[in-house]
DNA sequence: GGGATGAGTTTCAATATGAAACCGATTGAT
DNA sequence: ATCAATCGGTTTCATATTGAAACTCATCCC
């Protein structure tokens, strides 16, 4: 197999992004983390992830700056927490939800909403340009790097 | 290994996202596509990837909706394209975009932008309430489902 | 002290990935 | 019309990665 691919010399933000949390668990440990969930053992029974990802897993996240690991609460052992670089994945995970939320769940189905906690709101994201007018796909473009291949 | 784990029954929609999109390629063909590649070779060239990793991923995206093969242009063979689900990803494609441009290029360091065609203004995301409030991470709370765990 | 957790690490089998070879159908050039 | 090159895959095989379970040490709880 050689080695799995990265992507970390891409001159694409996105693909960037996606060598740092794109496999299939980094995004799910970042929920939980945003839901408040800091301990080891609290991840591994909210993601139901073996053990040794897990550890993997908060290793990687913590090297990549995404964790970081305060010494302890009161009780002992340490706690994992968003960085501000990892508070900066919200977008993220809005935007994920907000695609589930709209494709992935039969009618009528139940599922976990996302509010602002002082008035109950519904959180949504959307995209403009600068100045602010609402933007879709089919209006922009992506920009290369002259010299780079990738996009 | 008895198999991949997966969050298709998850109540929590970022889950199930991922449960579509979350593997190391997946959103990266989605990317491309956005870019305007269709062809099965064009998407090789560009990513990289195996050509039998590459099929396999098409085959799932457009069981999932988000790719289609429509039977031809001109010449002959097929193209893919996005699905209007597919497009819906656009909000995540920017936000990983915007996460990757703010974090993971040194100062000064070149990178593709996403821009409006029309007016070559930046393309930005951001995320408010329903009355147009913007909102950050620690204004934001989950609510669960009752009945299940998983958020 | 003794047992239950917490936080990992190690071991081992199963699965997924990647490279390269192979294949049939087109396309292009002569 | 023929021969080579390209397209869109599939197959094979070696290697990486994943997952489950067992195993360590600490620390908590009583």
């Amino acid at each position: 197999m050689v080695k799995r691919k990265s992507h970390k010399g891409d001159y694409c933000p996105s693909a960037r992004s996606l060598d740092v949390i794109g496999d299939w668990w980094s995004l799910l440990i970042v929920r939980d983390a945003f839901d408040g969930l800091t301990r080891f053992s609290e991840f591994q029974r909210s993601l139901g992830i073996a053990r040794n990802i897990l550890a993997t897993r908060l290793r990687a996240l913590t090297e990549r700056g995404i964790l970081e690991t305060v010494p302890a609460a009161e009780g002992a052992r340490q706690e994992y927490r968003l960085t501000e670089r990892g508070r900066d994945l919200f977008p993220v995970m809005v935007a994920l939800r907000q695609f589930g939320e709209r494709h992935l769940f039969a009618p009528g189905e139940k599922h976990s909403q996302l509010v602002e906690r002082a008035t109950g709101q519904a959180v949504r994201l959307d995209i403009r340009t600068e100045d602010g007018r609402p933007i879709g796909p089919d209006e922009a473009v992506i920009l290369k790097v002259p010299e780079a291949g990738q996009a």
